[in-house]
DNA sequence: CTTTAATATCCGTATTTCCGAATATACGAA
DNA sequence: TTCGTATATTCGGAAATACGGATATTAAAG
C-alpha cells in the first residue's frame, strides 16, 4: 500500500513529476504523447511509468499496441490532496504546456 | 525557491518525513529532543536537518547551546497544503507518538 | 508466418544519496 | 582560558537511483 514516503519518493524527480502532472491534467494518455511532452527517451519514460505504476499511483489500460495510462483513481484521500497541491505549482516550475496534443486518437 | 520537486525530495525520506512531521505536531524541538524522538545518530539528525533548512522547509533558532528549529511559518501556500495533506498520515505510517517529551525546557 | 509499431525490460555505467564515526565549532560556566 | 555540552561539518565508503542503448515482448496488419 502507497505510504507518505513512496508518494513523495515518486514526486521528487522532475520527469515523474512532469509524468504526473500531465496524467493529472489530462484524463487519460498514451506513452508516446508522454514521450514527446517530456521529451525523453521512451526507454526511460517507460521505466517511470513503471515506478509510478508498481506504488500504483497511476493505473494503465491497454488498447492494442497503445498503453493509456492515468492517475489511479481510487488513490487514497491524502495522497489525492497532496497530488492537488502540488500539480499548479509544479506544471509552472517544470513550465510543461498542457494539454499534451495527442498523436494517437483512439 | 522551493520547488514542487524539491519540497518531495525532502519528504521522500522516512527519517526527514518523521522530523517535518515531529516539527509539525509541536511548535519548535531542539535537535537533542528530535535525535531521541527519532533514535537516530546525532550527526545524521544534524546532516538531515541542514538539507530541510537549505529548502527553507525548516527555520532554526539559536538559544545558547541549543538549536530550536520550526516550519518555516513563510512557506507558499501550497507547501504548507501539501504538509496538511501529508503529516497525519505519516505519523501514522512510520508511528510517531506525538508530542515529543521536551527535556531541554527553555 | 513475417513485418511493423508501441511499449517494456535488461544491463552496464554514471550519478546521487545516505550513513555514522571522527572532528570541528559555538556557547556558557567556572 | 579551560572545560563541558549541544550542534554542525567533514569524509570515505556503501547503497540506492538514474540513464539510455540494445533487446524483448505484445499485438495488429498483411
Amino acid at each position: 500500500m502507497l505510504t507518505p514516503t513512496q508518494l513523495c519518493k515518486c514526486l521528487g524527480d522532475d520527469l515523474r513529476l512532469s509524468l504526473v502532472c500531465l496524467l493529472h491534467g489530462q484524463g487519460e494518455v498514451c506513452v508516446c504523447d508522454l514521450v514527446d511532452a517530456v521529451s525523453a527517451p521512451q526507454s526511460t519514460v517507460s521505466r517511470h511509468l513503471a515506478q509510478l505504476r508498481q506504488c500504483e499511483l497511476v493505473v494503465a489500460r491497454r488498447q492494442g499496441t497503445w498503453m493509456h495510462y492515468r492517475i489511479n483513481p481510487e488513490l487514497p484521500a491524502w495522497a489525492q490532496q497532496t497530488l492537488a497541491s502540488l500539480v499548479s505549482p509544479a506544471c509552472e516550475a517544470l513550465s510543461l504546456n498542457l494539454p499534451v496534443p495527442a498523436c494517437c486518437e483512439n
